[in-house]
DNA sequence: TGTACATCAGTGAACGCGCGTTCACTGATGTAC
DNA sequence: TGTACATCAGTGAACGCGCGTTCACTGATGTAC
């Protein structure tokens, strides 16, 4: 079968989306190249037409989930410091927590990435920097660079909720560290919020 | 060779504290029980003499590493109010973050626990309140259970710092990113402190 | 326009290897006499 | 006290299986004439 130059770019995409879910649903070690291919609707051999090993579209799918993610936040959040509590309340909500796939690749794999490859590590260290940039250009348009570590303190503490929401047994113990958690991510960036609103 | 009654608790014992550590380091997934017994001095036929699966090795290997950082906390701190600083200080330090089979084990492995067994999370979930009730007795002696939450959520912000401050291959950045995490923990715990002290 | 050929994304079987687990066996020690 | 035996923690080879990776092959399509 042979294809126009834009079908191998799509089939790559297609791997590199289904990785990232896999990746994130699975773990990396957890997750092997058959099964990644199945669920991209190719057969184990095709895989090394588009990459050079698992490590090379680790790395690659650890980088487009960042994306993924920024674009999100752009995408879902009201622009400027307004958004800042949007951001929060949905990244910390049961739904998130309830659906680590979809969800944000950091909360998922964190303590994987560190024992990563370097090109994989450098791949997350350069994506979370668009992200907390993102947030930080929120957090004072002016001078981002300056609420930077704020920014990144904020992303740590957020993503670090959300993992320990998600492997406790105790539901409802669950749900109040979630809510803690917004709490204190909006005392952290210094967002005015009421005590709670329901929805959104 | 037969041994008394308290070599056996004693090989079990070596075997769980060697686990934990080769865990935190190479991660649940990508630690072998050929591995895990040859750091205990032993050979793998030996494992099910001790263990029913490697999930059940996993479970009390997370329940003991718990309990350690409890015993570790109580040890190194001072008591009540007063050692909250000594601990966020000591948890957010280069050397912790530098060493992670000496760590924290949430810090270690947290997303991967999210994806084990239920008597794994279980055994999870009783550990960190264990060790999160030490904490909420400090902030509260008269009544801990009402500073719970507040605990817990200090805690997933520890160990979410720690976490990404592992995986960022800017080690500046990351240092940032810990004395920001000293800023924020005890801005949330509400303890007092002077800007930063460069040792401990 | 019709035909022959080159391309190359994708197939599927196979490679050596380490995984979790099983099991027949060993041999130092505690116990019985 | 000395000897024969039972115990059982630990050994090490083997099991089927899935891993990451390789490779000879296929066959639909774009290109050349």
């Amino acid at each position: 079968m042979r294809y126009g130059k834009e079908h191998k770019q799509a089939t790559r995409q297609r791997i590199i989306e289904a990785a990232g879910r896999r990746f994130k649903r699975d773990g990396i070690d957890g997750s092997g190249i058959s099964t990644l291919m199945t669920d991209a609707g190719l057969t184990n051999g095709a895989f090394y037409t588009h990459f050079t090993s698992k490590d090379d579209l680790v790395a690659t799918a650890v980088s487009d989930q960042l994306q993924a993610q920024n674009a999100r936040i752009v995408a879902q959040a009201a622009p400027g410091r307004a958004g800042l509590e949007q951001i929060v309340r949905r990244y910390l909500s049961a739904q998130h927590r309830d659906s680590s796939d979809d969800g944000c690749p950091s909360a998922a794999l964190l303590d994987e990435i560190r024992r990563c490859t370097d090109p994989t590590k450098q791949a997350y260290t350069d994506g979370v920097l668009m992200v907390i940039d993102g947030i930080a250009a929120r957090l004072a348009p002016d001078d981002p660079l300056s609420v930077r570590t704020k920014a990144l303190g904020a992303y740590a503490m957020m993503a670090g909720t959300l993992q320990l929401s998600r492997a406790l047994t105790d539901r409802q113990l669950a749900d109040e560290l979630l809510e803690q958690g917004i709490h204190n991510a909006l005392a952290l960036l210094g967002v005015e919020h009421g005590h709670s609103s329901p929805a959104m």
